[in-house]
DNA sequence: AGTGCGACCTGATCGC
DNA sequence: TGCGATCAGGTCGCAC
């Protein structure tokens, strides 16, 4: 489930070794639902060069120095590895690409075990236009300017606030929950009933624990690797993500799984408390 | 209009 | 042992 510290990780590493490349061949090995058809997708991208490596939200962008980009998007199990030649293919592998930068060849495989991923090479204008959907990137913005996107009208819950792309970009999940911990905030409120104190804990805890699992190269809770097949060092971090059933690191109460905002929502009932707050 | 929820997909795990 | 049910989850599209 990469969000965006695991995104991040992938483009800091493609962009390392592909910024500048050129794309010497394209072979598509399995296409499937979201996948564009075959002659076409490698027609446009074989002989042209990336020029950088993007992300907006939970989206990366290899910009296309002819214009355009190819887009991916990693959903829950999409996955680019680097492999060298003795590499065998996985069933799961869907697309190997090879680049020359500098004379030294990169082969890298994009595999996607739930086949929820997808690559889709886009023009200037349908790029614009998909970027334009995203909210705030909550690392490159102040926490004034967080704390101001999270207070809405809104009947919706919290969690369903923070995983709401076009509010706040990036957050999934495992950072939806981890961030409520920090601030002390239930899942389950209603998120126009918070305060402004909470809205600016909240956007601290966001940026804290974005920033903490970025440094960590991301969570692995299941399926993430990185492009060297590495795992996120983040797990053992997780405060409450995962951790039903076992103690808070900070009171000792129990942990709790619920389900909010359709998914899987983990708590401490004591550290996220409901009804007023003293401290404040 | 804003919100909730099913569908998409496969593999791991659980219960009987 | 085997088999079906359940769960994991980002986002789209549909229904209310």
């Amino acid at each position: 489930m990469p969000e965006l510290p695991e995104v991040e990780t992938i483009r800091r590493q493609l962009h390392a070794r592909l910024a500048g490349a050129k794309i010497v061949s394209v072979e598509v090995w399995r296409s499937g639902r979201e996948f564009p058809r075959s002659r076409k997708f490698v027609n446009a991208l074989v002989g042209q060069r990336v020029t950088a490596l993007e992300r907006r939200a939970k989206l990366l962008v290899w910009r296309l120095r002819s214009g355009g980009a190819l887009i991916a998007h990693l959903k829950m199990t999409g996955r680019f590895v680097f492999v060298d030649d003795a590499y065998r293919r996985d069933k799961h592998d869907r697309v190997r690409f090879t680049f020359e930068k500098n004379r030294r060849r990169h082969t890298l495989v994009w595999s996607d075990v739930r086949q929820f991923g997808f690559l889709k090479i886009v023009d200037n204008a349908g790029l614009e236009s998909i970027l334009g959907t995203y909210g705030l990137e909550p690392l490159t913005v102040s926490v004034d300017r967080l704390a101001e996107a999270l207070h809405v009208s809104s009947t919706r819950t919290i969690k369903a606030l923070l995983l709401d792309q076009s509010v706040i970009a990036g957050i999934g999940n495992i950072y939806a929950d981890e961030s409520l911990h920090r601030a002390g905030i239930r899942p389950t409120r209603c998120a126009s009933r918070l305060t402004s104190h909470e809205r600016t804990r909240l956007a601290q805890a966001v940026q804290t624990v974005l920033r903490e699992s970025l440094k960590q190269r991301g969570t692995s809770a299941n399926d993430y690797v990185d492009t060297a097949g590495d795992r996120g060092g983040f797990l053992k971090l997780l405060r409450v993500y995962g951790r039903a059933g076992e103690p808070c690191y900070t009171c000792g109460s129990t942990i709790k799984k619920i389900v909010c905002a359709q998914r899987g929502t983990h708590y401490c009932p004591r550290c996220q408390r409901l009804g007023l707050r003293f401290e404040e």
